[in-house]
DNA sequence: TTCTTCTGGTACATGATATGAACGAGATGG
DNA sequence: CCATCTCGTTCATATCATGTACCAGAAGAA
């Protein structure tokens, strides 16, 4: 059976901006600011805060748990990841 | 489709000691050191060590990247988590 | 003994998190 | 028009967590 995306609560997706949505499945996949930063062509420094935005809205401790979090949500797939 | 764990190649997995057999799936679920630490009853430095050995046995650049591996892997289950 | 594992440590570099702030766009109410 | 309010986007500084690179002792197995 395919993994839908679990419909969730009262939609927590909703409460991210749309910069913010672009961040997350970036983070869920093991990027790190750097990366996420010239992937978007912002600094380091301004990934970063999307990510912390990311995490306080979603209510989650670290981006391991944000890529927990992704794939639950079926925001990602496991084979969009490389490793 | 069940998801089978996957034999994967020249199976990694067995690179790794005992001990880190127990620290992978924690840092999978995305605990910290210091609850890796408390869990296992040993140190947050002696958790760090481990994790930085598995990083490097398994090729990989961060945790959340070590619970990506975890997940391909059968390791861990997306329901065996909290969030 | 030799080897491996487990444990903890130091020291430093890099990454992540907390917090603040500047700026502009758009809405609202006067 | 103008003041203000909210929100999104951007970048910064300071602190904390994680990662990197070692070292070394204890315990047990080969």
């Amino acid at each position: 059976m395919a993994q839908l995306p679990s419909p969730h609560r009262p939609n927590l997706l909703d409460q991210l901006s749309p910069r913010e949505r672009e961040i997350l499945p970036l983070v869920a996949q093991g990027k790190d600011n750097r990366e996420i930063g010239s992937i978007l062509f912002i600094s380091e420094k301004t990934a970063k805060n999307y990510v912390t935005s990311i995490r306080k809205k979603l209510g989650l401790k670290n981006r391991t748990q944000i890529a927990l979090f992704a794939l639950k949500e079926g925001i990602i797939n496991l084979d969009d990841t490389i490793d």
